[in-house]
RNA sequence: CGGGGUGUAGCGCAGCCUGGUAGCGCGCGGCGUUUGGGACGCCGAAGUCGGAGGUUCAAGUCCUCUCACCCCGACCA
């Protein structure tokens, strides 16, 4: 490509609304262009970057015998309908809702897991096609709250998914291994340093479920880490450990007066006890109450039990009853339901729904609400004085918790997410009927696992890592361009024709070369290619010519060397094992 | 949706407090000189000052509303 007619300028200057380093990095070396909030065009440049990326992830998925297809990205709402994400809290606005001519409603796809779903409700008849593994690299559109970040974070973006199609949940978690395996190389070819973690399932549902983070202070995401033994996962999931155990003999429940002492801080305090002795009350409504939820009640109210010293993770608590959204519970309702506010209690409780964080069976002899005005409870002991509907893991992790596998305190890191991967389970396939027939001719539901990578964030997260003060420094793999071919020719010299020659012997020899024809001076083509940040760089010049020479200059390196021209096998030589093409 | 910030030429910004002929740098076009790390000189083109309404003899500047973009949070993969 000849720099003078490339479509995509670089900007000598920083773009204001930049702030991330690949954001302004991506707009000065004239990668992409905004359009719209979160919304962004890819030029060129940055698209030949987008399509090397894809051939990676392309090949990684075929070598495990991955199918790649594409599938619409206008769909029909019914199948969303038909697995409550439509009328779900979840996506809630996220997912762009329209009509078309005749009023049917559509969704602008923001994941394919529906139309993967009904695709192999028609295709997979029989336990002898599976198991089957399906992906497409395709533009989604999330409505998102608040685009940020460049292409960190978008509404409109190029995403490859894929969907693992398999008859039994061991199966499927064979799957979910394989493409594990298979991100691990994507990203590592990439040049990209990731670090898979446990994550949270979120809207997707599902129980095993893994983020690969890049690890970044801009990153949206915070991860808890130990550094004794390694462990990491997303801080919105984490789990912690429960330290020492403290059950001891139970004593006699006996009633305390408390006046004026409302919160754990002042009960411990008041009666001399540690937070962890104490157990916290913390109430919530189901946002849509009354349905065929467990529990007894139809009042929505949910009473969350959780040792004294923590704090209650609501969306873990919300998974532990299965996906219902949740609302902080005001007092009046409190009340209404019998219950004193301050001084609750898990005592004597009927027709609410009690859960326990697992942690309150780590100890014993508990200070709790007496649920009486100014009084609380001494010697609470589960299951002797009260017995949970429900025992869950429902607690928040925090910096300097316990590591749940060897106890040590948990830091935090932000990160970014390039890549999400789920165990589905039957949930898509049940909803839609996506069903084979198995050895003994029975209709099954098959089990399915969802994988993802966001190419555009991919992408973003190469410039994070391989930058410098100057601009890109694009790993090969990925890097627009092999070569940069600088020319400091005049117009209609020898020199200026000895770089038209090497242009065309470099693209004929199978390179991608970006060639500087420009009339500029040589610090405006030295900066410009620094920007845009292709390994190789290569300058000819009168200088250089008259000893038939080229000069040489890795993008990462500080130095040039000089290099003949010809014989031209030992310069392509050079450029292969720079660029490895 | 809450909090904060910014909208003036393609880009980066000043001018606004204290109302009175719209500026600077870069870029862009022409001519000349220069030619290995963002050259120099001369000439030139380019602006509904985000939009609407208001106050005023007069609004880029003051007031009201509104839109867009950026950052933090909520939310989210």
């Amino acid at each position: 490509m000849r720099l003078s007619h490339l479509f995509g300028h670089t900007l000598r200057e920083n773009p204001a609304e930049a702030e991330l380093p690949s954001h302004r990095l991506a707009l000065r070396a004239g990668l992409i262009r905004p359009l719209a909030q979160g919304i962004y065009a890819l030029l060129p440049t940055g698209w030949r970057v987008v399509r090397r990326i894809e051939t990676i992830i392309r090949q990684e998925m075929d070598a495990i015998g991955g199918q790649e297809m594409l599938m619409p990205m206008v769909q029909p709402a019914e199948l969303w309908q038909a697995t409550g994400r439509y009328q779900a809290p979840s996506p809630g606005t996220a997912l762009a809702r329209f009509q078309d001519r005749a009023g049917r409603p559509l969704v602008l796809g923001m994941t394919h897991e529906e139309v993967a779903t009904e695709l192999a409700r028609q295709e997979i008849r029989s336990y002898r096609q599976l198991p089957c593994l399906i992906y497409q690299i395709q533009i989604k559109f999330r409505d998102e709250p608040r685009a940020r970040g460049g292409l960190i974070r978008v509404r409109e973006f190029i995403m490859k998914d894929a969907y693992s199609l398999d008859a039994t949940p061991e199966d499927m978690a064979g799957a979910y291994g394989y493409i594990y395996a298979a991100y691990e190389r994507i990203f590592e070819r990439c040049g990209l340093e990731v670090l898979p973690v446990e994550a949270a399932s979120g809207m997707m549902g599902g129980q095993v479920s893994h983020e690969f983070m890049f690890l970044n202070e801009h990153g949206e995401d915070t991860l808890l880490r130990c550094d004794a033994c390694g462990l990491a996962a997303n801080a919105e999931g984490a789990r912690i450990g429960l330290g020492p155990d403290r059950r001891e003999v139970e004593l006699p429940l006996e009633e305390v007066a408390t006046p004026g002492h409302e919160t754990i801080e002042d009960v411990a305090r008041f009666l001399q006890v540690d937070r962890a002795q104490t157990l916290k009350a913390v109430f919530f409504v189901r946002a849509e109450p009354g349905e065929n939820e467990s529990g007894p009640d139809d009042t929505g109210l949910v009473f969350a039990v959780i040792r004294g010293d923590l704090e209650v993770n609501v969306d873990k608590l919300s998974a532990a009853l299965g996906g219902t959204a949740l609302e902080p519970a005001a007092d009046p309702v409190l009340r209404a339901a019998g219950l004193t506010p301050g001084y609750a209690s898990p005592v004597g409780i009927r027709d609410i729904t009690v859960i326990a964080d697992e942690s309150v069976l780590a100890g014993s002899n508990y200070v709790a609400g007496a649920n009486v005005e100014g009084y609380h409870l001494r010697n609470v002991n589960v299951p002797r004085d009260f017995q949970p509907d429900l025992v869950a893991d429902i607690a928040l992790a925090r910096q300097g918790d316990p590591c749940p596998r060897c106890g040590a305190s948990l830091g935090t890191s932000r990160a970014i997410e390039v890549g999400h991967i789920f165990q589905l389970g039957t949930r898509y396939a049940e909803a839609l009927g996506a069903t084979y027939l198995n050895e003994e001719g029975r209709a099954t539901p098959l089990w399915m696992g969802s994988y993802g990578i966001g190419v555009g964030r991919l992408m973003a997260c190469i410039m994070e890592q391989h930058h410098d003060d100057h601009g890109l420094m694009w790993p090969p793999a990925v890097a627009p361009y092999d070569v940069h071919l600088v020319s400091l020719a005049r117009p209609d010299t020898p020199v200026e024709q000895a770089a038209e020659a090497l242009y065309a012997d470099l693209q004929s020899s199978g390179l991608a070369v970006l060639y500087d024809d420009r009339p500029e001076r040589a610090g405006v083509k030295f900066n410009d290619a620094d920007l845009i940040g292709a390994p190789v760089r290569l300058t000819l010049s009168p200088r250089t010519h008259v000893e038939g020479e080229v000069e040489f200059k890795l993008r990462t390196a500080p130095d040039a060397a000089r290099v003949p021209l010809a014989p031209l096998d030992p310069l392509l030589g050079r450029i292969r094992k720079a660029t490895g093409n």
